[in-house]
RNA sequence: GGGGACGUAGUUAAGUUGGUUAUAACGCCGGCCUGUCACGCCGGAGGCCGCGAGUUCAAGUCUCGUCGUCCCCGCCA
């Protein structure tokens, strides 16, 4: 007889014979009867040994401890009146154990699989497959999975198809650091882990697979974060003869399904689009959390032809002077300096506060403004008695980028982020390059193969002035897809790295096998990227992209369970022709 | 590369101004118990206080180093 799922028996199921196998949640021993919950992923049943019905297994049932894995064939049994277990699915019912076969015992575990009780993360990872048996852990997987499914059947359904991609491919300049691995056949020389399939799925369109999507992982050598992974999952897509509103449609319904996969309600579309402008000028990041508002408010033309020092040598020097505005909370004198204290943290020059009392404007800075200034703020920030205003004044990057952090500060700090709520948000008009410092050049700020929105073949100019064809999905400020429309003529594709001060050389050397299919029939094409892991963390309201990956790295790289990255044999070194030495730093 | 937090029985934690034999709960082992479901009751075992130096009459406690895990900055087109 085929064993039945422990989670599923019911009342309909009373008088039926069963076999089930699991694992020994706990056990009961009353001296005569002894219960034991078995668990499987479907959830718990109790089963009962009785040593008038089956006294051998009711012996047998001494020997059976905490996780051992058993086989039970009995009978289902309404539970005695009063003895139902409402916090249990299978509550109503029970198995009479006729006989129990071990089929395999088990050591003392290295943590219990208790709710209540965390046990250390590292405990956790060296024994995942343990730590997977608890059931709010192996609920998230089961969720993946779903999630996995949803994503699919949605896809496919749009006329979609998932195509493969090379993982050993080719290490590419721009962008995170590459894993490589070294190759054999071609000693001295390397594969690439991909970063992204973006070149193939590129590639693919050419090829006239007119939709493709990709549930893949990608791989970047850069170092952790509590939301980041050296290896992790992205839905990839890519589409032929369309615009940024046709990607954005698509993906659209793609996060629908998923939300509503997991979040078992629905999530009205489409979402908001913000120019990459205003959420600079406003928000003070490409990434505004709205699950609250407190936007920037610009004050610099008040102060044009203002006495107070600070603000006078801002405006001349072509800087910014921006509020923000905070209501409905009553901020005592050590709140103020708190807040200034922690601007200067961020790298603020200061931090000017101003409350507004019984209509009049109140800070440390009122003494040295104009009657009309004053009013000006007020009319500006459309102040009311309590409200209170904090001013920044410096170089306008530098404002927004403070500002930003400040605002998130404040919403933390004031309790303004509503944690159930989610805010999808398009960001779009970004920049196509941004200046590097540390290069000296304009890098491309999405990818080299963004198209901007106008022809940039013959273009001269302010590069920062630029805008592509790109958009980056938010939600609760947190990036969690972006994508663009590519380049798909071989000139502006060669006009874009002109640009980027990659000259034609380098282009063919590294991007050749592209720019020569831009000159086969390559149809317009675009896409997104969207970073599943994040998506799932996010939607289950978890902290770390650790606890939606089922074998994930620590900080520094290591898988704890199966001991990687690991020294290598001599022989194996051989065979790849590589000699390690040790490098001082 | 830089800043910060943590590390005590199998697990989660407590451990005071440095001062007797390092506590508790859960787990584990033994015994009892026929309606429990975090079963209950009685008894027991279990410690390189991450590791290494130093200060001190005396270090789980203070200092330095080191290893590990986590958070953040840089980095992540």
């Amino acid at each position: 007889m085929r064993h039945t799922e422990c989670g599923r028996l019911t009342s309909g199921d009373i008088g039926r014979d069963v076999v089930l196998a699991g694992w020994v949640f706990r056990r009961r021993d009353h001296g005569g009867l002894i219960f034991a919950d078995l668990r499987d992923v479907t959830g718990i049943t109790q089963v009962v040994f009785s040593p008038e019905i089956a006294p051998q297994a009711h012996a047998a049932a001494h020997e059976i401890k905490q996780e051992y894995v058993v086989r039970v064939e009995g009978s289902v049994s309404q539970r005695p009146e009063g003895t139902e277990n409402k916090d249990l699915p299978t509550g109503q019912i029970e198995v009479y154990v006729r006989t129990l076969e071990i089929l395999n015992t088990c050591k003392p575990l290295p943590f219990q699989l208790e709710e209540d009780e965390e046990p250390n993360e590292s405990l956790r990872l060296k024994y995942r497959y343990i730590d997977m048996r608890r059931p709010q852990v192996q609920k998230v997987f089961v969720e993946r999975s779903r999630a996995l499914q949803v994503l699919r059947n949605f896809l496919v359904s749009q006329g979609f198809f998932e195509i493969e991609t090379p993982f050993l491919t080719k290490s590419t300049p721009e962008g995170a650091r590459d894993f490589i691995v070294p190759s054999r056949l071609n000693a001295g020389q390397f594969y690439a882990l991909p970063q992204s399939p973006q070149l193939f799925k590129q590639i693919l369109m050419v090829a006239g697979f007119d939709r493709y999507f990709q549930l893949v992982r990608c791989f970047r050598d850069e170092d952790l974060r509590a939301d980041r992974q050296p290896e992790f999952t992205q839905l990839d897509l890519e589409m032929s003869f369309v615009d940024v509103d046709d990607v954005v449609t698509v993906s659209e319904g793609i996060i629908k399904v998923v939300f509503e996969s997991l979040q078992g309600k629905p999530l009205q579309t489409p979402f908001i689009r913000m120019d990459f402008d205003e959420a600079m000028e406003r928000y003070g990041t490409d990434k505004p959390d709205l699950r609250f508002q407190l936007p920037m408010v610009e004050l610099t033309h008040i102060f044009q032809q203002t006495d107070f020092g600070v603000f006078k040598k801002v405006c001349s020097d072509g800087g910014a002077i921006k509020a923000i505005t905070l209501r409905g909370r009553t901020l005592s004198r050590k709140d103020l300096d708190d807040a200034v204290d922690m601007a200067k943290g961020m790298g603020a020059g200061g931090l000017i506060w101003m409350r507004r009392d019984a209509g009049k404007l109140q800070s440390p800075v009122v003494k040295f403004l104009s009657e009309v200034e004053i009013t000006g703020i007020d009319r500006a920030c459309d102040l009311h008695d309590g409200d209170v205003l904090f001013v920044m004044a410096d170089a306008r990057d530098k404002v927004n980028e403070l500002m930003g952090k400040f605002r998130l500060y404040l919403g933390t700090k004031y309790d303004l982020v509503n944690k159930d709520t989610f805010s999808f948000l398009w960001v779009v008009n970004f920049p196509l390059l941004e200046y590097s410092d540390e290069e000296k050049r304009y890098v491309a700020r999405h990818h080299p193969f963004t198209s901007a929105k106008n022809s940039i073949v013959d273009f001269s100019g302010d590069l920062g002035l630029i805008r592509a064809n790109a958009y980056d999905l938010v939600l609760n400020g947190v990036e969690i897809g972006g994508g663009s429309i590519r380049n798909y003529r071989r000139d502006e594709q060669m006009a874009m790295f002109r640009l980027l001060q990659i000259d034609e050389e380098q282009a063919s050397e590294q991007f050749g096998f592209l720019l020569e299919a831009l000159e086969m029939g390559a149809p317009p094409h675009g896409g997104i990227a969207f970073g599943f892991d994040r998506i799932l963390m996010m939607l289950m309201g978890l902290e770390s992209i650790r606890d939606v990956i089922p074998f994930p790295k620590t900080q520094k790289g290591t898988c704890l369970l199966s001991g990687a990255p690991a020294r290598v044999s001599q022989k194996q070194l051989n065979e790849l022709k590589i000699r390690t030495v040790t490098v001082k730093e």
